[in-house]
DNA sequence: CATGAATGAGGCTTCATTCAT
DNA sequence: GATGAATGAAGCCTCATTCAT
């Protein structure tokens, strides 16, 4: 970000651009998008995207920064309050692919963005990494888990639901119906125990 | 590919150009290289990439092809004459990881492959997946392994090996020692058991 | 200029600019300098310039203006009380380098005048010319100097002033030293005598 | 420059460049002509400018190096086979004035180059006045003129025959006849007399 | 087959200027 | 008087692609 808005009419320019950003890289990805179409998307003049950042990839930043957070706030809230730990994470999963159901959007952003700015990207997974690592670790002392390092059992999980959400979710010819979920929690299951 | 070569300068030129190609889209990205970039690496004219691409998005496919071609040959080539499906599954990872190692340059072409031609990046998992999926479903028969679809347990070995090549090859600032590869290869075990 | 300030505060301000003008057209040229780096430098609001000026060459135009009003009256009184006529001269010279050390910045807006507004250039050296050709005229009448058409001498003494201070103050790589400036008071003066 | 041509055709299309280009900003000035302006005076594509240079200041560097050039090959050929040396520079006075009433533009893109890039300009006027000054020493130490700083006399000549040019026949209100041009050749004899 | 000059649409970015508060 | 958000025309530059030699 160039700067920030000081007066109440410059924050909602902003949070148009940022909404309008949204909408479009999803939709045309990207490279495809031209800062032209986020100004119109944002209902906002042409020049105006330069007053609060510095171009596309900037806001692309952003936007990562966003969906980091909008990610870890819905798995916080959809696993609080469970006790046994290897419904903790089905239920991480399942809430993943919801969200992912939702943010479609998101998964594409993640991936223009290993292209056009690869260490915020990087950012994104190890921040994720870490708070899952920490509490894989947790799991693992108190005999609730397999015992392994505990990043490279988060990297093995993230990727699982990565690639099971891209082909079932996204490319979508095919569901992630019910019976394939339970297989995979199942699978899931027998991995993490110790 | 827009025609094939006919004499044998024409195919060294081909392959020069396949060849400066590779190593200038992992260097600097598909969207930055300029076909001037690839014309210069393969010391070859200007103009004469054209006589035999259509464009830049032409010679990516092509790399696509050649690398999902190369991985699936290692791959049987490494588990070829192994007998315990298990051992199989296990000795699958390694060579992909050593495959990845040396092949960085993959990963980032397919990467940029999934932006600016999805179909060829779906074809590249699906052609991987197929195979993979028929192994593995035959192993189910005989009662080797875990019985889940086949194609699903595919994406998810996938993904893991994926983000584990991502994560400790790629990124690099961790290394994928023998004590993570075999804790991996042990969980990996644990899932797969029947 | 566009308006003049009525209170105080406006007075301020406009001080703030121009100060602020002078210093930001030195450093960076007309060219360069926005608006906005003027405001930043003035410590006033963006909008603000435009009360006073109807743009940047408006400001331009007034500095010329003063740098014009500063020399005369600089080598005004430098010069003044002195009785022979090639004396006098030669102190307006010394005089003359001395106000080009201390305001090197005149030098560069002056010729970005010529330039964006030729006018307001040719304005300041016919005024410049014309006190100095009057008082030429009448040294010459009385037969102190050598006798020619006042205002070739004046723009022959005007490009002397300019070019030596030029090379040995604004380039500075070489210092007009006490040698280099006698040596060309000798000149001056051997050109002068009637 | 960014390169040359290696083929005939290029190599006219870069003469043709330059030719407009001199034109053009002789005519409109430095800052005011658009690249677009050179492409059609010299009747090529827009971006065939871009193929030799690297943008406007780039032109405008190879066209002070031209008239530089062309500036020291004209006073030698009008300077030589003359023996008295104050012949010598009053010939040179008015070759120069002579070339200056017919390159007008080139005192326009030299001013320009003061402001843009102040390095070429210093190297045009050093490149001057190092010939200049060798031939000044050597006349000094044959006592044919004033005993000083050769490089500080030809700062002061390159003043005079700057400012007296400008004045008389870039602004054109007022001849430079013959009548101002004998007194200033004769107050300069008087300045180099020894 | 090979060369590299030429084309020109397209998108990026700047910034002088206006104007509502 | 002062503020700074908003506008949008203008020009820069790139580079995929064509084509004459």
């Amino acid at each position: 970000m160039k700067r920030l808005p000081t007066t109440e009419r410059g924050r909602k320019s902003l949070q148009k651009i940022l909404e309008a950003s949204k909408k479009v890289f999803a939709e045309k990805g990207f490279h495809k998008t031209k800062i032209y179409d986020i100004a119109i998307g944002a209902g906002v003049a042409y020049g105006l995207v330069y007053s609060y950042f510095n171009g596309k990839k900037d806001i692309l930043i952003e936007l990562v920064k966003m969906i980091n957070h909008d990610l870890r706030k819905h798995l916080a809230v959809r696993t609080s309050g469970l006790k046994d730990r290897i419904s903790i994470e089905q239920e991480g999963f399942k809430a993943f692919f919801e969200w992912f159901r939702e943010n479609k959007f998101a998964y594409k952003i993640l991936r223009e963005a290993e292209i056009v700015d690869e260490e915020i990207y990087k950012w994104h997974y190890k921040k994720i990494a870490e708070g899952y690592s920490r509490r894989l670790e947790s799991a693992m002392k108190k005999g609730e888990i397999r015992k392994m390092d505990p990043e490279l059992l988060s990297y093995t999980l993230m990727g699982i639901a990565d690639f099971v959400g891209k082909r079932y979710i996204l490319w979508g010819d095919s569901e992630l119906d019910e019976t394939k979920l339970s297989q995979l929690l199942s699978a899931l299951s027998a991995m993490l125990k110790p």
